[in-house]
DNA sequence: ATATCAATCAATCAAATAATTGAATATTGT
DNA sequence: ACAATATTCAATTATTTGATTGATTGATAT
């Protein structure tokens, strides 16, 4: 009696992998990988947890499917399996946008509203990037930006704002972006901009949908980066 | 010290989103309502489950944003909140299939390989039944059939194929369909008719995605139904 | 060889989740 | 009002999952 389903079988399986995404500390994990491939030790630093406790939540991510890993020296590389996992990132997210009140209610509580940021789409960016009458800051952290970024974006983390205030550009209108559609950085941008008169807006989405839509791209030295 | 960074507040609730789907029978569950609204006790006998605990998974789900429910005198009926349900369900299965070793083991094992059946696809069979020369067969059963079904399909639950078989021409091609793309029903209808010498073949996917494609439908009695 | 460092493994304890049972609630029909 | 029916609630127990600790592996550099 010990055969099953084979529906129940997949079932399963098809479990396992939503059990691997189920965690609050790995999808910060996924949101990180989504930059790009990092070591694990980076990952346990971002996430503010243990390396062996980051370790086993990769590895069992890894036996979920959801990434992948690539040892070089010393150091064991991670990054995501492919782009069905941002797929499914963005399905959980859009539930939880429109379904879940807790959602709702926290955007409402820590961020400007949705709406007053009149976010641009990457079309829409993409056109006036083409136009050049639009200035884009990454917001994210150096090392992500050299890893890739936006064509003509300007790397300006937050702490360095006041630093690079003088690169800015007062009649462009300003487009600032970041990892992702919840990550932090951009909303905070916009917001110190507007604050000191400038034209800003947001992104709808991040560094990673960008690259995932096949739009240009920029590397490394590459592109310009602000100041130093 | 008891504030925490918005952004880890919403993976806590992108969290429960996945946590509520990472459940082999809430899974079942939910394939169950993508063939269209259920009451508590249908789905209780379609997954095994005792009434109470099927009881407790759905209100799980609810509480999550993936279903909502309506009642209806002693009735209560669940649906799925929206088709950004579907979206993370096909992003489920797609990481399983790509990613997952034991995926492919199953569907080897239980299925011919997807290959020898020769899927056709939404768009294709579309063309082909306005064309007229392809017969379509709903394998699913007739209450799901009922509720809502592909143009000119004809029902036929595989228990019924013998009764049925002189209903079918021989000379035109069979497409068979059923709940989703790892129902085993269709497969199994379609081995079954290729025994016979029929030129059959499945569906890629089924019901709820031709649906959600917004593709046209019949609903009840209006379409054909075979026999009795 | 040995020291060092990144990552993993193994063992433990604490916490969350799932199934079961029987009672409780709400609606319908008599 | 009363019984019948569909669903939910509450309490219990078993199972699974997560974090922590310290030991271990594997690779590099001295």
């Amino acid at each position: 009696m010990s055969s099953e389903s084979p529906k129940r079988l997949l079932f399963r399986q098809f479990a396992a992998v939503a059990k691997a995404v189920a965690h609050e500390h790995r999808l910060e994990l996924l949101e990180a990988l989504a930059q790009g491939e990092r070591r694990v030790e980076i990952l346990a630093n971002r996430t503010g947890m243990s390396v062996a406790n980051t370790s086993q939540h990769l590895q069992l991510m890894r036996r979920a499917g959801l990434i992948e890993s690539r040892r070089e020296g010393k150091f064991t590389f991670y990054r995501l399996s492919g782009p069905a996992v941002l797929d499914l990132l963005a399905a959980l997210i859009l539930i939880g946008e429109r379904h879940v009140g807790e959602v709702d209610k926290i955007v409402r509580t820590y961020f400007l509203s949705r709406d007053e940021l009149e976010p641009i789409s990457r079309s829409e960016l993409r056109k006036r990037i083409k136009g050049g009458d639009v200035q884009v800051i990454d917001v994210r952290p150096q090392d992500e930006f050299a890893s890739g970024h936006l064509p003509n974006a300007i790397n300006i983390p937050l702490e360095e704002l006041e630093a690079q205030l003088a690169m800015l550009d007062t009649k462009k209108e300003i487009v600032a972006y970041c990892r992702g559609a919840y990550c932090v950085l951009s909303f905070d941008m916009v917001e110190r901009l507007r604050a000191r008169g400038f034209k800003a807006r947001r992104l709808e989405d991040g560094w990673p949908e960008w690259q995932a839509a096949g739009l240009p791209v920029m590397v490394c030295g590459q592109g310009s980066r602000a100041g130093t």
